[in-house]
DNA sequence: ATGAAGCGAGGT
DNA sequence: CCTCGCTTCATC
């Protein structure tokens, strides 16, 4: 071929034919530079016939200037672009983004300068230098990475090279990554999970398109079920993909992973330094072969990368609301999961103790292959599950813990037990208000509370990250020691308990406070010793860590999710119940679980208290058929922001102006976002209720299609929204 | 996106 | 006749 089209990476141009120079050797999914104007641009070179653009005249053509040395985008990666692009009305550029990671990868290769502390002593020892001494012991890094580390300039840096303080290492950007083995470890399975690992193994080895829903509860033993069907596909020489919703929860999971093959697996998410970004690519491009990846676990991210060898996909707590982006690309990890493994011809495995109502249906419906793992790992029982209802049983004043839950707790730490409380609200109190005038703090950027946080004396917007000082006095009237706090964070909680029982050890758990994987090592590390008595935390609570000594989780305020009223918070308030829940009582000794609630008589507390899960599927089902809600019809919204209120207002009324009339399809506003004000800009919200049979994605593209905007004004489509600010 | 070009208002 | 700020236009 002589012309080719290029989808090249800019969101406003999609694609641009160019000429492939005599000697050239391009195919479908070459990653090459080309001109744009006066600048240099990478494209990847698509089927013209599945991109459209504006024809071009053959003279107007320019030359493609270079092919970048990396292995071409394969086939089912290019279906899955598409496809997502489509499905969740982006623009293609910005999802095949997602795919190449970091532009220098694309080039990559060769060795690179890293730095290291040589623990001599400099004669001149400043206090930036010692600064840096102390937060670099153990690190390895660029310069820039390392300064970054300790928070000093990179000059103090250059200068430590040159006291020789700090000694440069030469190392191979494409080092390989130590090999994962099968049989490293194979443990017993029951009969239960061999039954389950059988499924997967076959599966794993056979290849095709395999979905499998891994439905257990807490306890059961997933991961090592999975874990053999990962030991099948690297022994096939195959890549498998491991999705977790957060990278706090990494931390355990490594450890199991290495525990089982004997090295770690590669990799990948938000927080990886460049260098390391651009390793891992290289690697999961380079294939398992020769030190490249066989094994990576990557958060939502990770999807999209080129794997030059992808034989299985794991979705692990495949329920979590994590998994659907919420700012860029509005995909959904888990859905678009199950969509590559179709492309790629490849098994899937979602694995939750809580799946998604969507998740149940496909598998009650035959599309997803269901495996159950009903007994508890280790004879465990479940807990035991009992209301308290705040109406009846009231905590003191000004207390937020109700009396029969504070003696529960007493009595564990008279026994040498453990107790998780668990509240998913960060900082000391959502809101301070002014005795005196009325004053309440406000995020000037946000609808929204400014949260105190006293350890670190704040108060923070928890939307766009603005902080002030916590003042001593009142902004409004200037009166003295008037501020009060209303209501209870995680914070105020733990003062609670420490004020309650002041002999107990109380351990924090948030992301303010656990916000490195060494912090998060060290508080798992002193709850396994028994070094914590009562723990406090938010979400971060739920996840996957097991402590033998815990006997009693408290839920300090189960209202708290169903407020929202928004679509999912009945099984966002059950699937976080259920997963906090199944934190006690893990090993020999028997939990108990009590739940503070207003409302003990709602559906989803009722489901919990009796401990049938299949009475809150049913219910919750019903519910969604009766709304029109997925999975048996479909949402999406239209969210219009602007930095001036009117123009978005405008905006947004000249969308709803034009709004299509379909049968199928029922569209409601435009109104102001309940954030109507989000990190400084105003917003607006259609939201869009369509039959399943409905062409959503064409009804919304030629609506919006046809509509210019100021430039101030940002227009973006949800499909599937899990946020409904 | 992003830079170049076009254009009217206001100043020298 | 020039500069400044803003809109429009092209990029293959």
């Amino acid at each position: 071929m002589n012309r080719v089209r290029l989808l090249v990476f800019n969101a406003a141009l999609g694609a641009l034919d160019y000429r492939v120079p005599a000697g050239m050797a391009i195919e479908f999914g070459s990653v090459v530079v080309a001109p744009l104007g006066p600048r240099q641009i990478v494209g990847i070179a698509w089927e013209a016939e599945r991109l459209p653009a504006q024809d071009v005249p053959e003279s107007k053509l320019r030359p493609i200037l270079e092919v970048l040395p990396t292995p071409p985008l394969p086939a089912p990666l290019r279906r899955l672009i598409e496809w997502t692009a489509e499905y969740y009305c982006a623009p293609i550029s910005s999802v095949a983004r997602m795919a190449l990671g970091s532009s220098a990868a694309l080039r990559g290769g060769g060795t690179m300068t890293e730095y290291r502390l040589t623990g001599a002593e400099a004669e001149r020892m400043t206090p930036q230098r010692v600064k840096a001494c102390e937060a670099l012991q153990g690190e390895q890094a660029t310069i820039r990475e390392l300064a970054a580390i300790a928070e000093v300039s990179e000059g103090v840096l250059r200068g430590m090279v040159s006291a020789g303080l700090l000694e440069p290492v030469t190392v191979d950007i494409d080092r390989p990554y130590p090999r994962a083995l099968p049989d490293f470890a194979v443990p017993e399975l029951t009969a239960a999970q061999q039954q389950a690992a059988d499924a997967f193994v076959a599966a794993a080895e056979s290849g095709g398109f395999a979905p499998f829903l891994l439905d257990g509860v807490t306890g059961s033993g997933k991961t090592e079920c999975y874990f053999e069907a990962i030991a099948a596909a690297i022994a096939g020489g195959r890549q498998v993909l491991v999705l977790l919703p957060e990278i706090a929860l990494t931390e355990n999971f490594l450890r199991r992973f290495e525990h089982r093959f004997g090295a770690p697996p590669v990799l990948w998410h938000s927080s990886l330094k460049a260098t390391e970004r651009r390793r891992a690519w290289r690697a999961i491009v380079a294939g398992p072969q020769n030190g490249g990846a066989q094994v990576v676990v990557g958060a939502r991210s990770a999807l999209f990368l080129p794997y030059a060898a992808l034989g299985l996909i794991v979705v692990d707590e495949a329920h979590e609301v994590s998994f659907k982006q919420d700012d860029g690309v509005r995909y959904n990890a888990r859905d678009v999961a199950v969509i590559r493994a179709r492309f790629e011809q490849i098994p899937v495995i979602l694995a939750s103790a809580t799946p998604a109502l969507e998740s149940m249906h496909l598998a009650d419906t035959g599309v997803y292959r269901r495996i159950d793992l009903p007994a508890r790992f280790g004879g465990a029982t479940l807990p035991e599950i009992s209301i308290v209802d705040l109406r009846a049983e009231q905590p003191e004043r000004g207390r937020w813990l109700a009396p029969r839950l504070v003696a529960e707790m007493r009595e564990r730490l008279a026994k040498g037990e453990q107790s998780l409380l668990f509240l998913n609200r960060r900082g000391y109190a959502p809101l301070t208000l002014c005795r005196h005038c009325g004053y309440r703090f406000q995020c000037p950027n946000c609808t929204a509370w400014l949260v105190e946080h006293r350890f670190s004396r704040k108060l923070a917007c928890h939307h766009c990250g603005h902080e002030v000082p916590a003042p001593e006095e009142c902004p409004e009237c200037g009166t003295k020691d008037c501020l009060v706090a209303c209501g209870p964070g995680v914070e105020r909680i733990a003062d609670e308990v420490a004020e309650l029982m002041p002999e107990a050890r109380v351990a924090l758990v948030t992301s303010d406070t656990l916000n490195t994987p060494e912090r998060i090592a060290d508080f798992v590390a002193a709850a396994e010793q028994g070094l914590v008595d009562v723990i406090v935390g938010t979400q971060l609570v739920t996840k996957g860590y097991h402590f033998p000594e815990l006997t009693l989780v408290g839920v300090v305020d189960a209202d708290l999710g169903l407020e929202g009223g928004d679509l999912r918070a009945g099984e966002r308030t059950y699937q976080q119940i259920a997963q906090v829940a199944g934190r006690a009582g893990r090993a020999a000794k028997p939990g108990e679980v009590l739940i503070q609630t207003r409302h003990p008589e709602a559906a989803v507390i009722a489901a919990l208290a009796a401990g049938d899960r299949d009475a809150f599927y049913d219910a919750e089902t019903q519910a969604r058929r009766d709304a029109g809600a997925p999975p048996f019809g479909r949402w999406a919204a239209i969210i219009v922001s602007s930095e001036d209120e009117a123009e978005a207002r405008d905006a947004a009324r000249a969308i709803g102006g034009s709004r299509p009339s379909h049968p199928d399809v029922a569209i409601l506003g435009p109104a102001p976002a309940p954030m109507s004000l989000l990190r400084g800009r105003y917003r607006y919200r259609l939201l869009i209720n369509a039959r399943r049979s409905a062409e959503l994605q064409k009804i919304i593209g030629e609506w919006l299609g046809t509509l210019r905007f100021p430039q101030g004004v940002r227009v973006g489509v949800d499909i599937d929204p899990y946020s409904f600010v």
